[in-house]
RNA sequence: GGAGGGGUGACGGAGUGGCCGAACGUGCCGGUCUUGAAAACCGGAGACGGGGUAACCUGUCCGCGAGUUCAAAUCUCGCCCCCUCCGCCA
């Protein structure tokens, strides 16, 4: 969501710099609808005026015990014409909104050009691919053979894209958890936070994943509820319509939560294995800052996530996401990619972003400069968040990296105390 | 789910349909006093938007949305949320 003055007076730099993440914009429809508020606002705010002042002349004629029929007859009338015109400014709203709440960010001017993925930057790599003595088998392979892994039962109970752990297969999704949290919270200063899982559409739209993405969430039948696709979602409305105070910020919040995301349109896709499923687990990192902090903060975030891989001993790169490839909300977006050899590829396992003022804006979430301050205005926060990791992901990196010539797969160092000491998953 | 009570500014808390953007208190800011601070006293300040080079003018906001009225924080209706009691329940 954009300040509605930069929609006015600028829209032509915007059209620019947004370039293709702009093509389904109505850039002409926008034009007309600004012009026209203003307007209709200007006019119906001084009819406003007109029928205030005439309500307090009746008042006053009431007092002084002098005839008021002729005033409020005019007034009566007047208010009769500013519904008229309050209703045409209403529909042009509405029109304004529809449109405003469904143009992407603008990217930063670091954020590399480009329409898709291959245009993305790698920024940096981190440690070596394991050498395995032979070919790399899939975590999918892997893990049914060693029984802790059933796709064939979680399709008969729910659909495919679901998944079923067990044994030191869920021991270890568990473990995860633990060491992501645990680190984020005793090493890198964030709040933990157990939110709902279930959100009603404000507080979708303030992120940003409404009213375009409808189709990506899961929705309940009988309540305007919707299954969290993200912890950012709630993370971020935490402080929907809240002033923060200047001395708290950063805030920093983490969160363990599953996720539920529809994937429509991306059949054929991963279809197999624990890539890409309707339920998985993730550790969210959100922060909220001022303006002029955002972009180290979006470092310092980026670095929190790889602390975890880094822990983790897997290799993995840093890239910048191109224009065309960025999310709707963010302005700026490191993707952290772990290497997984049996696909020989870089696989997404974190997304970190700073959408900047863009769901601050959405979700009302400004903080107010300390006591003090000559002409303190209030101010929106900088939103930023990132995966910290998605655990379901990190599960996959494990097995495949991890894994031995006889089949099973040893559990890396620091995760050990995490697994009641156990060094190798074996069959069960 | 049923009955009752309530939602007001950063916070607490008043408010007879017109003089209410809203008493009072806390907190905040400036000042006096003090070596400094505290206390006390004096003074100041709501948020968001529109117009204007500016001084300034102006609109909206008392949970949300409709309605009644010349005029709504105040009256009516609907919705949401909170509290208490009852029921149900992990």
């Amino acid at each position: 969501m954009y300040d509605l003055r930069v929609l006015r007076d600028d829209l032509d730099m915007l059209r620019d710099r947004l370039g293709p993440r702009g093509k389904d914009v109505a850039w002409e429809d926008l034009r007309r609808l600004t012009e026209d508020r203003r307007a209709r606002t200007v006019q119906v705010e001084d009819l406003r005026h007109q029928l205030k002042k005439g309500s307090e002349e009746v008042a006053r004629l009431k007092r002084d015990k002098q005839p008021a029929e002729d005033a409020m007859a005019a007034m009566k009338a007047l208010g009769e014409t500013i519904k008229g015109y309050e209703e045409q400014l209403r529909l042009v709203e509405e029109q304004l909104a529809h449109v405003a709440l469904r143009m992407p960010n603008l990217p930063h001017s670091s954020v590399p050009e480009g329409q898709d993925a291959a245009d993305n930057v790698e920024v940096r790599r981190w440690g070596t691919p394991p050498s395995l003595s032979g070919p790399a088998q899939s975590h999918w392979d892997l893990g049914e053979a060693l029984g802790i892994l059933d796709f064939d039962r979680a399709v008969r109970m729910a659909k495919a894209r679901f998944a079923v752990l067990t044994g030191m297969g869920a021991r270890l999704e568990r473990a995860l958890i633990n060491y992501m949290l645990d680190m984020h919270t005793t090493q890198h200063g964030y709040r933990e936070v157990l939110p709902p899982l279930l959100v009603n559409r404000a507080t979708m739209t303030g992120t940003g994943q409404l009213p375009k993405f409808e189709d990506d969430l899961f929705q309940l039948r009988d309540e305007e509820l919707f299954l969290i696709p993200t912890a950012e979602v709630p993370l971020t409305n935490l402080h929907r319509e809240e002033l923060l105070a200047e001395e708290t910020l950063p805030v920093r919040y983490t969160a363990y939560t599953p996720c539920f995301r529809r994937e429509a349109g991306s059949y054929g896709k991963d279809t197999r294995g624990l890539i890409r499923l309707h339920q998985f687990n993730k550790v969210e990192l959100v922060v909220f800052t001022k303006a002029e902090h955002s972009y180290e903060e979006l470092e310092r975030l980026t670095a929190h996530a790889e602390a975890i891989l880094q822990g983790l001993g897997l290799h993995y790169r840093v890239i910048t996401l191109c224009r065309g490839d960025m999310g709707f909300s963010a302005a700026k977006t490191y993707d952290i990619e772990v290497w997984l050899p049996s696909q020989k590829v870089f696989r997404e396992i974190s997304s970190c972003s700073n959408f900047e003022a863009f769901q601050a804006r959405r979700a009302n979430i400004r903080w107010r400069p300390k006591a003090g301050k000559k002409d303190a205005k209030s101010e929106f926060v900088h939103t930023l968040n990132g995966s910290g990791l998605a655990v379901g992901r990190t599960l996959v990196a494990i097995l495949e990296n991890y894994q031995q010539p006889d089949g099973t797969v040893s559990i890396p160092p620091a995760l050990q105390p995490y697994m009641g000491g156990l060094e190798r998953i074996r069959k069960e």
